[in-house]
DNA sequence: GTCTATAGAAAGATAGAC
DNA sequence: GTCTATCTTTCTATAGAC
């Protein structure tokens, strides 16, 4: 085999991050084996060495952009919960996300997109929102989980539908007053305010 | 001419009102002419004498769908502010909305399908959502004005982003917490609470 | 595993008859 | 204005060489 496993596990991780890319950035409809392909520095009929179908590609694309979203990557640092909870929501709620200079949340450039797709795109997001969820959860001052334990499905419907609203929006000055209105009101609702 | 400008006016409307439908349903990538011209009860060939091409039949959607939403035609019923406003909220964040058995909100349906369009698109869809925030600026208690301007906007983008996560999502139980608790957060925040 | 070549299907847009 | 027929492009997926 002139191939190595290893060599193909890198092909595999190259054609997912630009799937991933793309995908969020186009749909996907709108995006092309070849495009994804010529992304990853290969051509189409290798594709298929790696994926049984476009469709396949897309849900494992899914997950694979929440593992490499700014949220999960900044959870490791060892600061208080409270600022935990600002810098996850302040971050995600930045015109660099919507703007794509970092690393995009399929949650919100998919949201739409995955709706209207295979049962199998739908679970893998569905996955991916519960992951989110929990995370907040984790990180939640234990004095507010009793009062209203499904508070933090709000929050994230609402950072995620900030996102998405300002994506689609074509007026920067209304986007910059929408996302610093979410962002004010996820950090009140986090305090239980 | 064998065809009056009011049948022509029809036919266009039909047009639009299928397009509306099958674009919420699936996304515009996802949608033929082909098909949107038998919901029309057409075919193919009489769809460019109506519009110019699938694009700006996409624009022209947004709109129409907007003055067609569940949201306008429950505009002018003569009761207090309060209610108006709860009757709103819970009726956009009803499973319904998402199941899309009353008209959709282009707003949560189309989101992140309208990010990758022409400029056309996005301009209509900002058109729409200004209308709706100024909607519901008009129904705003007097006395909440003044301390949060903008609150309307995290308020939209909550329900847009409930109803598009819910549409996205597998778990029919989730989607029916996520719901709950977006009614119940939007509720508060309209109170100023 | 990756390449080039190609089969086969789908869809946007146009042409011309009525 | 609406129809059928067609041009043209694009894209998924497969076949076979290396």
């Amino acid at each position: 085999m002139p191939y190595s496993a290893e060599h193909k596990q890198n092909s595999r991780e190259q054609i997912l991050r630009g799937a991933m890319t793309l995908f969020s950035r186009k749909g996907f409809a709108n995006v092309s084996i070849d495009e994804v392909m010529a992304e990853a520095g290969m051509t189409r009929g290798a594709f298929y060495a790696h994926f049984k179908s476009k469709s396949v590609l897309y849900a494992e694309a899914v997950m694979f952009a929440a593992l490499n979203s700014q949220i999960v990557t900044q959870l490791n640092a060892d600061d208080t919960e409270l600022s935990w909870f600002a810098r996850v929501v302040d971050g995600y709620l930045d015109i660099s996300h919507v703007d794509e200079t970092v690393s995009p949340c399929p949650l919100a450039f998919l949201a739409t997109d995955v709706a209207s797709s295979d049962p199998e795109v739908r679970r893998a997001y569905t996955e991916v929102y519960k992951g989110l969820v929990k995370l907040f959860d984790q990180h939640r001052p234990p004095r507010l989980k009793k009062s209203d334990p499904d508070l933090n499905l709000a929050i994230t419907a609402l950072m995620i539908g900030g996102v998405a609203v300002s994506r689609a929006l074509h007026d920067k000055t209304l986007v910059k007053k929408l996302l610093s209105s979410c962002r004010s009101v996820a950090h009140r609702l986090a305090q239980g305010r």
